[in-house]
DNA sequence: TTGATTACAGACTAAAATGGTCTGCGATAA
DNA sequence: TTATCGCAGACCATTTTAGTCTGTAATCAA
């Protein structure tokens, strides 16, 4: 629940290399997958959407492979998500498919949680793959979360 | 994916109704089970985690039920989410599980991963059950974003 | 004392999401 | 012409999520 889908996760790491090759540069998804130990059908699967989504250029053909097609700086985790997954949403109601859930008539909860969503997303989207390897400026000044995990803190006052 | 489960959804829902009922009332499963037409049996249990966690107390006894153990602006939905859920964490390699992934000893995305996630804690926990029924304060100045689905919005400048 | 009402506990099943595999086709440069 | 690459989709296994079923224990009131 609320965790990032293993071909995510498999996108941000051949992105991340790509954004650190030289402007241009192509790589190819065998090199990847086994750099990462990645499946290599599971890449290339991964790897065809992002070039749909138009973040990716690729190049079939021997000696191809894929470029990036945005300066790195352009490329948010965000487009990286929904171009990998689809729609994002933290709740059933508001992640564009509109199967209307039970309780909607009933809730009342909807519009806060919906905001609790574009903060997240906000802060995906601020996120570039270029800032990945390095130290992401715009993650500064929320760096001792690590205590959140079973013991959360209390940061009311 | 990112998504918050059914049984959170339970969880807050039920929250929300308890801390709108005066200080120390009194609500039980069925009743809330049938305003918001949640299956009984499952929110029964969610209350039983929730009781676990030492969110709310429990009153077994005919006339009984559950009320708040905690005064609502003190129950965080992190807290509520790690009560129902277990431990949070938006990559695999951070949620408590140290099941290494296959990647580990290769990614060089963990740490930026890490702060985000940790933003996103920080938001959770930010944001109380009190809050829920009103307009949350903690989430004020990102209401835009609506357009940040489909069509991601271009935030660099 | 009895019984209705409530929470507590856990096994169990069904459905959906996820992760991974397999097979074949299409493009292109050497 | 052929090896190397991407393209496409069916297919299966595992895990997670959602929901069901059954039974026990505590408490209060009649
Ligand atoms: S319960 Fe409310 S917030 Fe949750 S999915 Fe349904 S309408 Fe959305
Ligand atoms: S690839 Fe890196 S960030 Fe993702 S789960 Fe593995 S170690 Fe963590």
């Amino acid at each position: 629940m609320l965790k990032l889908t293993k071909k995510v996760d498999y996108a941000l790491l051949a992105l991340n290399l790509m954004a650190k090759t030289e402007e241009g540069g192509i790589s190819n998804v065998r090199d990847i997958a086994a750099l990462y130990s990645i499946p290599p059908e599971i890449l290339a699967k991964v790897m065809q959407k992002l070039s749909k989504s138009g973040l990716i250029q690729s190049h079939n053909a021997p000696k191809g492979g894929y470029s990036l097609k945005l300066p790195a700086e352009e490329i948010s985790v965000l487009k990286v998500l929904v171009a990998v997954e689809g729609p994002v949403g933290i709740v059933s109601c508001s992640d564009g498919t509109d199967k209307s859930c039970q309780q909607r008539g009933q809730c009342d909860i909807r519009s806060p949680l919906e905001k609790l969503q574009n903060n997240i997303l906000w802060f995906l989207e601020a996120l570039s793959i270029r800032e990945l390897g390095q130290e992401p400026a715009v993650l500064k000044g929320v760096t001792d979360g690590s205590s959140l995990f079973g013991q959360p803190l209390h940061h009311k006052g």
